[in-house]
RNA sequence: GGCGACGUAGCCAAGUGGUAAGGCAGAGGUCUGCAAAACCUUUAUUCAGCGGUUCGAAUCCGCUCGUCGCCUCCA
């Protein structure tokens, strides 16, 4: 049974969809005004996996992440840079784009933007109006707070709170400091519609509310955010929608915890953020994405490289198993049809730990989505396999273990699939697929490593790369080496490659390399 | 000031009433020309502190301390 921790009743419920076998999500996107960051990437991470983990459970699941496209911040990007602020818009949509694809979240079923929907806007702040919520004041239209039983359900404020909270906004547009934009009047030169109270574009809040009731309904399931989003974002949402429709806006609200740097909230003013490109630079995406789902959603994230190291770590631990076994059973070996015939007592364990681990994860998926607890149980399994195959002679003698080895590897392959996590070519991970490799040092250090590279006879490409193929001809040289019990050249070329960060790895199977980061 | 979250080993992190998952790092061992990996053993008698409820609490309640977030655009 899923349980969704639903800010709203702030506490864990059963997940019931409200059509059967369908769910209607919709997840708060970005402002597309500047490079993603980090924190914004969690967001679309989590919500990526719950989308896939809703449709492991059998769920269509029809999924909506929005681009707020017309903004005052895109708008003062625009001056800024001389770029329309349309050019802006459509640059970092571009960008956020390309990267959450890296970072492996599937595009969403509908990626609505704010400037395609203005009429679906329009109609809603003019359902308001009818309905007495929302009043015109000098070309801008206000939503009434204080008319709209049950504001700050879901933030849990009462109005009084809101008003000591300090800071009211001065506007004497306003009837009452509470209330907030529904449609704003354009100054000459932004971006302006056609609207029953004259040109003017969309308030912060209203897009949310008019494009996921027109794309999922008046009434849907799972609405999703960023915890900062809580207040006033989707309360107004909240506001909006049911101020007009008289029903029900969403069932389940969810929200993601920060992303922090020494413990503090990663923000655009606290200038502490790391843009995910720039991430990626230094870190493979599965390295972030690992990270992102390394705990729970809800709690806050702290950010650091020694985190982003241990992540890698972790995951060189996984794809090192995965090798060992593809070569130990095949790539793609797939499990006979079951015989009937009694099972050795090793491979039944195993069997037994893979559906183990199926019925592990699922369970912590279905709490609250509980990411790192299922990831606890993916190593649980990576251990229980490398018992295995380190056991020659098992491997050798049991005529079942291969069977219970590729189940094993089909249970992890499921988990694979939800997380987006464990699911490459160990060769890609490795490194091993790429076609040149840089050699990563300067000054003395690089001029001794092209020295040496020289000295084997290979020399490096002016901006320091080298054809992967090479380290082949380096692996030949030093096993000729080996044989001929030639220690020490041996050991040069070893520490040759290990120089440029090339580990070379000896088994009975021959020699592989590896790049370490 | 109001509302809320969190505090588990050297670091990261699960665990919401039944006696502390997992990852990283460390130590010893097996294997190995060296190295790496893997495996075995080991690393919190204890979950910020103090009280309380209970046969039993990291888990529930109260208080204290500490950290953070929202209340203003913010994922």
């Amino acid at each position: 049974m899923l349980k969704i921790f639903n800010t709203l009743s702030s506490r864990k419920e059963e997940f019931v969809p409200i059509t059967d076998r369908e769910v209607r999500m919709y997840a708060c996107g970005v402002t597309v005004y500047d490079h993603s960051h980090l924190g914004h990437a969690r967001g679309a991470v989590v919500f990526d996996v719950v989308r896939k983990y809703l449709q492991r459970k059998g769920y269509v699941v029809k999924y909506a992440r929005n681009f707020t496209d017309v903004d005052d911040k895109i708008i003062k990007r625009a001056s800024e840079s001389g770029a329309t602020w349309k050019e802006i818009a459509e640059k970092y949509t571009d960008e956020y784009i390309k990267d959450m694809e890296r970072l492996g979240v599937d595009r969403p079923d509908i990626e609505p933007k704010a400037t395609e929907h203005i009429r679906a806007i329009v109609e809603l702040v003019e359902r308001l109006v009818a309905r007495g919520l929302a009043y015109e004041s000098g070309g801008d239209v206000f939503f009434s707070v204080r008319k709209f039983q049950g504001y700050g359900k879901l933030s849990k404020k009462t109005i009084d709170d809101m008003l000591s909270g300090a800071r009211v906004d001065v506007n004497e547009l306003k009837a009452d400091p509470l209330d907030f934009v529904l449609w704003k009047a354009s100054k000459p030169g932004e971006p302006a519609w056609d609207s029953p109270w004259g040109k003017g574009r969309p308030g912060w809040h209203i897009e949310c509310s008019a494009m996921s009731m027109m794309h999922l309904g008046e009434t849907f399931d799972i609405h999703a955010g960023g915890m900062d989003l809580q207040f006033p974002h989707h309360e107004n949402e909240i506001a909006q929608a049911e101020g007009a429709t008289g029903k029900p806006f969403v069932r389940y609200w969810m929200h993601n915890g920060f992303v922090n740097v020494n413990r503090e909230k990663m923000s655009k003013s606290l200038g502490n953020f790391f843009t995910i490109k720039e991430i990626l630079d230094s870190y493979d995406p599965e390295v972030i994405r690992f990270f992102l789902l390394s705990t729970h959603y809800r709690n806050p994230i702290d950010f650091s490289d020694q985190s982003l190291q241990d992540g890698r770590s972790a995951l060189d631990r996984f794809y090192t198993m995965t090798e060992a076994l593809n070569n130990a059973i095949g790539k793609n070996y797939k499990p006979g049809p079951y015989t009937g015939e009694e099972i050795s007592p090793a491979a039944d364990a195993l069997i037994k730990s893979a559906e183990g681990f199926l019925r592990k994860f699922d369970e912590a998926m279905d709490d609250d989505f509980n990411t790192a607890s299922a990831i606890g149980s993916v190593f649980e399994t990576v251990r229980d396999i490398n018992r295995v195959i380190s056991d020659t002679e098992l491997l050798k003698n049991d005529p079942h273990i291969k069977d219970a080895l590729a189940h094993a590897r089909d249970a992890l392959s499921a988990a694979s699939k939800v997380l987006n996590l464990f699911g490459r070519d160990p060769e890609d991970w490795f490194g091993r697929s790429r076609a040149k490799i840089r050699i990563k040092a300067d000054g003395e250090r690089l001029a001794g490593i092209r020295d040496g590279l020289r000295a084997l006879g290979v020399e490096p490409a002016s901006d320091n790369t080298l054809p992967s193929a090479a380290i082949d001809g380096f692996i030949a040289d030093r096993n000729a080496a080996r044989s001929s019990k030639d220690w020490k050249k041996a050991d040069e070329i070893r520490n040759l490659l290990s120089g440029m960060g090339i580990e070379l790895l000896d088994s009975p199977e021959g020699t592989k390399w590896q790049i370490k980061e």
